[in-house]
DNA sequence: CAATGCTACTCTGTATTGCTTAGTACCACT
DNA sequence: AGTGGTACTAAGCAATACAGAGTAGCATTG
C-alpha cells in the first residue's frame, strides 16, 4: 500500500505504544514489528523520534542494555502514564474508527 | 471525544470528499454535516483549507451560486479524479483500519 | 435604522507529526 | 581490512488540522 503516510499520523505512536506494552522492547525491534504488521515503509528516523517524544512526555521507563550482536540497546516500557495514554489511544481510535465505517456505510444505502 | 485532531489527519479531506460525493454542497452546509457526523470540535477554518486543497489539486468542480437568506455559496462536487482520490482513500482506509484491528485483537490474545 | 445574529467565505500564522537523509558506532564473519 | 547487519542520533522538510481574526450578505427585532 502505498503512501500512507498522512493516514498514519495520529495511529503510529499508538501503535508504538501497544507493542511496548506487550513486552519490553527497542526502537530497532519496533521499527521490525511494524513492518511485519503491515506497515513496511515505516523508517527508523520516524520510529525513533516517535521513542523520543515518548521519553519526553514520561510515558516510558528506559533501560539500556549490552547486546551480544551489535551495539547496546534502550529497551522501552510502559509506565502507568503510558498505559492510561494507550488506553485513550484505543479508545479514540474506536471512535473515530466507528465514525468512519458509519460514513461509509451511509454511502451505500 | 477530546482531542482528535492528530488522528483526523489523513482522514478528514476523504471524510470532506466523502460528503461532496453523496451530493453538491458547500463548505459551510459541509461543516455543519461533519459536525453531526461525531467530529463536533472540526471548524470552519479546517474544511475551507481543504476546500481550497481540493479546488488546488483539482479534485473538485466548483460553482457559485446566490442564497436566499445570506452571501452567495460556492457549490463542491467531485470531478473524475475526484471520484478516484475517494476510491483511493476508502483503500487506504481500509487497509489501515484492518492492521490496526489486527494489532489491537493481537493483544488480547 | 441601528443592532444583533446567523450564514458564508477568506486569510495568516502555528503546532504536531511522520519522513528524508545522513551520520556514528558496535559486532561478526570472511 | 572490508562488508553487512544491528542500533541509535540528529537536522531539516512537508503535510495537515487548528486558532483567530476579518469581511460581508441577509433577516429579525427593538
Amino acid at each position: 500500500m502505498d503512501n500512507l503516510t498522512e493516514m498514519l499520523k495520529g495511529v503510529l505512536e499508538g501503535c508504538v505504544l501497544e507493542i511496548i506494552s506487550r513486552k519490553e522492547t527497542y526502537g530497532y525491534e519496533i521499527v521490525k514489528t511494524l513492518n511485519a504488521l503491515g506497515f513496511e515503509d515505516v523508517v527508523e528516523g520516524t520510529v525513533y523520534t516517535i521513542l523520543i517524544r515518548l521519553e519526553k512526555n514520561k510515558l516510558v521507563d528506559i533501560e539500556k542494555k549490552p547486546s551480544e550482536i551489535g551495539p547496546p540497546r534502550k529497551f522501552y516500557s510502559l509506565n502507568e502514564e503510558g498505559w492510561r495514554e494507550l488506553s485513550m489511544f484505543w479508545e479514540k481510535w474506536g471512535y473515530v474508527s466507528s465514525r468512519l465505517t458509519q460514513l461509509k456505510e451511509d454511502s451505500r444505502v
